[in-house]
DNA sequence: GGCCAGCCCTGACATAGATCAAGGATGGAA
DNA sequence: TTCCATCCTTGATCTATGTCAGGGCTGGCC
């Protein structure tokens, strides 16, 4: 699949390469190639060396991990997201799988000029340690969610950033399957209905995947959100005009819960 | 305190430092302090902003989260770790609480000068790079033991990778208290209790700190340790000298659990 | 020595969450 | 249209974990 103007004008954006020059961004887009997926592929199982840096340039995909029979989704990444970026840099194997789970476009970038481009142009790398700066913060914070909050707080806080980021409406749409949620916050696909049946005390009427928050003040004071945990507004948004606004990046660290 | 000369020498083998060169390295100390605090001694909140990037030289600190009145251990550091280096990169506000736990000494380097000689030496940023790089992996391998585990896997496994550590003995010594430990495994002090207890079935004998593991073989078919979650050994030990045995670094994403 | 605080263990109980089983809705394929 | 698979929900039950209370041990301190 051919690589269009279009697409790297949209990569070019990515906060990470922005920062390269143009020589270290023709070297990195030179071995590049784009290739789209069926939904359900699997890119990489976990074990797997990693030779190329995957950035998402439509579609989802989902980072998920295993251990004795049982698997957990670690992350759900949308449009201009980059994955694997850790293990590229140290040249490793992959922690966790990844899954298309729409189907999608992608662009992969050799990991070896990754890692060479990396050490001559030393805005890029700055770049690269922000990326994987944001990656790690965002980690943070799913863990302090995970291992400080109980299932239905989970569940009200990531309605709560939905409600955010989907513009402040009143009716939001769940973005992926409930089982996929369920996973994702930790939790059984039946707990989790059972969670959603909960706040119906407070406010929140589940029809599908449509779900409306009645009453926003209510559902608060239960989740008790917290700028330490919840990102509602993914970093490079902030301060940046409208613009931003209207497909920003779903970064690793910016997905995850 | 002044700066020892067998403290530079001992900071210049962090890997990230060692891939800086003299230049880089000598401005990064130039504005450094080396502080000695006592145990118990708050040194960031989380929510603060960040103005230095900390270098454990000895002693241990603790990296912590709150939401709602609850506390959880994220990291435990010993030696020759760094931390807030995410939050320094960004040049934003701390996601971690970090508190000593022993008296230690820990040496400061500006923030701000990190940041700038990130973009001049090449090299140097693409060691950082590397170090959040691990940082990042550090977590996935603990929130995937906190989202697949139970308790007493995620301590039957402690146990293991403690022992592995302390150099394949019989009986391993806790390097913290219990409670800190329950804390970090992500159940209550109560708990940890019950599970050491329910791992006597397992060969494992508990006596105060000193806990013997009479059975490795039997634990391990419990426990089901997995390259994937469980980092036995600090990535830049293997395939290292004996030297490196000695004092390794006990980074943040390698004594997380 | 005696006292006290902190840590740890244990038991009884409460709650959260997982599991199992069944049935309803939905949407695509024959 | 009918059939079937998939997803979701719900109820019953079981298990894991948290909470509360009590008591033992230890080590510092008067």
């Amino acid at each position: 699949m051919p690589i269009k103007e279009a697409d790297l004008e949209r990569v070019r954006q990515l906060p990470f390469l922005k920062t390269a020059n143009d020589d270290t961004f023709r070297r990195l887009i030179q071995g590049a190639f784009l290739q789209r997926f069926p939904a359900g592929t699997t890119l990489l199982t976990e074990g797997d060396s990693v030779d190329f840096l995957y950035i998402l340039l439509d579609g989802t995909v989902e980072l998920s991990g295993t251990w004795n029979d049982k698997e957990t989704i670690l992350a759900l990444l949308g449009p201009l997201s980059t994955f694997i970026l850790a293990a590229v840099v140290l040249d490793t194997s992959a922690l966790m799988s990844a899954t298309t789970r729409d189907r999608s476009d992608i662009l992969m970038i050799s990991g070896e000029t990754l890692r060479r481009v990396m050490q001559e142009d030393a805005a890029f790398g700055f770049g690269v340690s922000q990326e994987l700066a944001g990656c790690y913060r965002g980690l943070v914070r799913s863990m302090k969610s995970q291992k400080l909050r109980g299932g239905i707080e989970r569940l009200a806080n990531y309605l709560i950033t939905q409600r955010i980021r989907q513009g402040d409406v009143e009716t939001i749409t769940l973005p992926h399957e409930k089982r996929v949620l369920a996973s994702l916050l930790g939790m059984t696909p039946e707990n989790l209905s059972r969670a959603f049946a909960s706040l119906a005390d407070y406010g929140v009427v589940v029809n599908g995947p449509l779900v409306t928050i009645g009453r926003p003040v209510v559902l608060k004071r239960l989740a008790k959100p917290d700028a330490l945990i919840d990102n509602h507004t993914p970093e490079e948004m902030r301060g940046g005009g409208k613009a931003r606004l209207e497909a920003w990046p779903n970064q690793p660290e910016r997905m995850t819960v």
